[in-house]
RNA sequence: GCGAGAGUGGUGGAAUUGGUAGACACGCUAGUCUUAGGAACUAGUGCCUUCGGCGUAAGGGUUCAAGUCCCUUCUCUCGCACCA
């Protein structure tokens, strides 16, 4: 059988959707709201290497989805664009001169190259990339809102420093401590930063979650990252006469404290120190400050730490005890500082077994002197709050400090505000001077966009600021609210700033006023359903989440959040080749000796296939162009979404894909066929009902794998007929469009139709016809098979009943035992219980 | 350690409310066609030694009936990492 020409079908479909927009969205107020659907993709960061397997999985998904929409009548918005600012342009520019700008648009013309290769139903009218000037002008407007909401403030807060490259680095720069291009030890560096008040929004980025219809994993991975946690703030009163407030989620157990912990970095710690211990706490602070978080976090480590010299009173029996500082505080939690209470704390007592501290059994139930006991039990040498419980004993204490004035129910969140700022060139200015006399003054909104100004020079400015820092003739201007002279603002704003609210300007992606038109707005908001990879589980998807908030507060928008339904696609995967020793073997390097045992080239030893990440040392990454090349792009999509759910990652098989594309060819081979309009038999026509049936079912729920193995059933049927039967095809054409458009076109038009069948109506189903009129019921005796019987659907209990009686190989079965019970289910099965 | 999820043939994966385990595809085996192609078509293919038995990570339980429900254990993936 001869390929079919799908480059020839692809290249002629692929320009006749873009020279017809087939696939522009208008906001038409003919469709009822329910009739409107706003189907969203992750947009793509423009890298160097192009298009890789894993964004055609999650665009193809969507874009099956939306072409199935479209032919059940709703009115579809699936838009497209980039994450055009980012690292990868400008360390290229500081490499190679080349301006961010010139690079990122040269992968962004490659990537949409490679995207419409693939046939996707989106409306590029829409097309945005975070970098372009009429964006930015809006995510620096959205940033002065955030400033006037008194969300964003100046804070010294630490960056990874190379003392090396003179420049602050990103997370994903540092290897093991160590700068990614120069391998100097990376330092922690307090630079001035901008930062957001996301904490402001901690209780209802929390309390919403419960109205999304998001996976489980992520919702849970986004309660557990801002970490909301009920407890008290008790305050001590030192020695010193300084009052040391704690929080604690344990106040019951405030009896039991026999010490109390600081932070390094707690602002009291130089006014407790004691003179006699002031060497041996200075020393370690400075040791601290000199480990990384890497290793102050390590959980494997011993407890370290050091008494201050001076001891807190305990407010509920005025006991003294004594105040250490130890790293296993952590200043950025609670209020950095900590009253201990080894009995019931596991990491207090690992700490007071050290230091041979007091350990107080507070609640009975364990063993305090094997170790700490964290479950409920009677309270014990707690003065008034023996014998109660841990919640009773916790709400009784908390209303005994309320009443003495020394603490207070609190609520701690472990979500920290978000640094904004990045000292960088290629990311949005922030729209804000520095006046000598006015402090931070924001840019009035009629001088937005502040357009990041053109340099050649790219290189870090050596002083940990932006390279903008050098750009005088930028730099240097006056204060919009005095006119004195004041500086820019040198921070750029960070990747996240751009796909923050991206999904809104798609909306109305040309308006020049403002950052949405609300009626657009009114239209399509929220988006209905959101594909992206499980990397943005927590970031993206919160920073979004918030500024949203922050929008649906000032009434620049409609709902409290902007996705509704979130989808994770699952990594694509591939096999790689283990050795005994877990060293990997590249793919090229096996032989495959018998089914499933493969050995390595060199050595002759045997391998264990293994799944693992595409990678070029394992020469198995995929290329999507030449898969499209050789086998067509329909063929790629088909393959990606058979390969498995769409939730979970799967490994590439190229023999897998052959599949798909020798029944692409199958059906072509049916389309080649004489067409004829003559009746096709009730068999048939039955296999066609089923397959309308389960392909809009699995289609609408994003079980794709279901419904093409589906249509593969079809084929395997009607490619036993001689002749093309129109009335077979004509659905089965309109079926397989969204997933194979190009090919679905192409037949459509071999059908004599004349027009795009984008919007044709999606082809109906006849119940009746899609009920089996025989069905094959099984006879088990005790729960075992023991025959089959074949019946009228839906024969009556009875009936079955004493055919399966009667039936040869039931009946020996029976012999010599009594009957206890018989079970019957109607078109399933007859169990015969014997005794 | 905590949180979330997952373990089904040689492989990817199917299995409404508990009711025929292994759909569909890959691979493999045999056959057909003067046939060299990533051919195509037809048939077979969970495992075991035949009657028959055994099979959904392991063990136990509920049930007439368990891949599916409950308990215990193990393994793997992802996220978090002393959060007081």
């Amino acid at each position: 059988m001869a390929k079919y020409p799908f480059s020839e079908i692809e290249t002629k479909w692929q320009k006749f959707w873009d020279d017809n927009k087939t696939f522009r969205a208008t906001e038409d107020p003919s469709f009822p709201v329910e009739k409107r659907k706003y189907v969203l993709d992750m947009f793509p960061y423009p890298s160097g290497a192009g298009l890789h397997v894993g964004h055609p999985e999650g665009y193809t998904a969507t874009d099956i989805y939306c072409r199935y929409l479209r032919m059940k009548g709703f009115n579809v918005l699936h838009p497209m664009g980039y994450d055009s600012f980012g690292l990868p342009a400008e360390n290229y520019a500081i490499k190679t001169g080349t301006h961010p700008k010139t690079t990122t648009e040269a992968n962004i013309e490659h990537f949409t190259k490679q995207i419409k290769s693939l046939g996707f139903s989106y409306d590029w009218d829409r097309e945005i990339c975070t970098h372009s000037e009429d964006y930015y002008h809006w995510t620096q407007w959205i940033f002065l809102k955030l400033y006037e909401q008194g969300l964003a403030y100046e804070s010294d807060k630490p960056i990874n420093w190379c003392p090396s490259c003179l420049t602050g680095l990103a997370n994903e720069e540092v290897k093991e401590g160590r700068c990614e291009r120069c391998d100097a030890q990376v330092e922690q560096k307090n630079i001035r930063q901008w930062v957001l008040k996301i904490t402001e929004y901690a209780e209802k980025l929390l309390e919403d979650l419960d109205t999304l219809d998001w996976p489980e994993s992520v919702k849970s991975m986004q309660r557990n990252w801002i970490g909301k946690s009920v407890g008290a703030d008790v305050v001590f009163t030192t020695e010193t006469g300084d009052e040391l407030k704690v929080y604690t989620t344990r106040p019951d157990t405030l009896f039991g404290a026999t010490y109390m912990v600081i932070s390094p970095e707690h602002p009291l710690v130089d006014k407790l120190t004691s003179a006699e211990q002031k060497k041996a706490v200075e020393d370690y602070c400075y040791q601290a400050k000199l480990k990384s978080d890497l290793e102050r976090t390590d959980l494997a480590k011993d407890k370290t730490g050091v008494f201050s010299g001076t001891c807190a009173v305990n407010p509920v029996n005025d006991k003294k005890i004594p105040i250490w500082v130890a790293d296993y505080v952590l200043i950025s939690y609670g209020t950095g500082a900590i009253m201990a209470v080894p009995a019931h704390d596991t990491r207090d007592w690992e700490f007071a077994k050290q230091f041979e501290l007091p350990i107080i059994e507070v609640l009975k139930g364990g063993d305090v002197d094997r170790e700490a006991f964290t479950e409920d039990g009677p309270h014990v040498n707690s003065g008034f709050l023996d014998g109660l419980g841990k919640q009773e004993g916790i709400d009784a204490m908390i209303a005994w400090l309320s009443e003495k004035g020394v603490g207070e129910k609190a609520v701690n969140y472990k979500l920290r505000d978000w640094i904004f700022s990045r000292q960088r060139y290629w990311g949005e200015p922030m729209p804000l001077v520095h006046c000598e006399k006015c402090g931070v003054v924001p840019l009035p909104e009629s001088e937005l966009p502040l357009v990041l100004p053109p340099t050649t020079s790219f290189e870090p400015s050596g002083t940990g600021e932006s390279p903008l820092a050098k750009l005088t003739d930028w730099l240097e201007t006056t204060c919009p609210s005095c006119g004195g002279p004041a500086k820019r603002e040198t921070n750029t704003m960070p990747q996240w700033a751009g796909s923050c609210w991206y999904y809104l300007r798609y909306l109305d992606a040309k308006n020049p006023r403002e950052f949405v038109g609300r009626d657009k707005e009114d239209y399509w908001m929220p988006v209905d359903l959101y594909v992206g990879g499980a990397e943005h589980a927590v970031l993206h998807l919160l920073y979004s989440r918030f500024w949203h908030k922050v929008l649906f507060d000032i009434g620049a928008v409609k709902d409290r959040e902007p996705f509704q339904r979130l989808i994770n696609q699952g990594m694509i995967t591939s096999f790689a080749y283990q050795r005994a020793n877990k060293s990997l073997v590249p793919t090229d390097e096996v032989t495959e000796v018998e089914p499933g045992k493969y050995t390595a080239n060199d050595t002759g030893e045997p391998v264990e296939q293994v799944i693992a990440k595409m990678s070029k040392s394992l020469k198995n990454v995929i290329n999507p162009d030449d898969i499209i090349r050789d086998f067509g792009a329909d063929s790629m999509r088909l393959y990606e979404m058979f390969m498995g759910p769409l939730q979970v990652s799967k490994p590439w098989q190229t023999n897998g894909l052959l599949g798909v594309n020798r029944f692409l060819n199958r059906v072509w081979d049916v389309a080649e066929r004489e067409i004829s309009d003559a009746e096709p038999s009730d068999e048939l026509k039955k296999v066609l009902h089923k397959t309308i049936k389960k392909v809009s079912a699995d289609t609408d729920a994003l079980e794709f794998n279901t419904a093409i193995s589906q249509m593969m059933i079809f084929i395997n049927e009607v490619y036993k007929e001689e002749k093309c039967l129109r009335r077979l095809w004509e659905p089965f054409v309109l079926l397989i469009a969204p997933y194979a458009p190009h090919l679905g076109e192409e037949m459509w038009r071999m059908l004599g139709k004349t027009e795009s069948l984008a919007y044709e109506a999606w082809p109906a189903w006849d119940e009746a016809l899609c009920v089996d009129d025989e069905k094959e019921v099984v006879v088990q005796i005790n729960g075992k098979l023991r025959s089959r019987l074949l019946v009228a659907a839906g024969t009556g209990k009875d009936e079955l009943l004493s055919l399966a009686m009667k039936d040869e190989k039931i009946i020996p079965q029976l012999e010599g035992k009594t009957i206890v019970e018989e079970i019957v289910v109607p078109d399933k099965l007859v169990n015969i219980v014997v005794r």
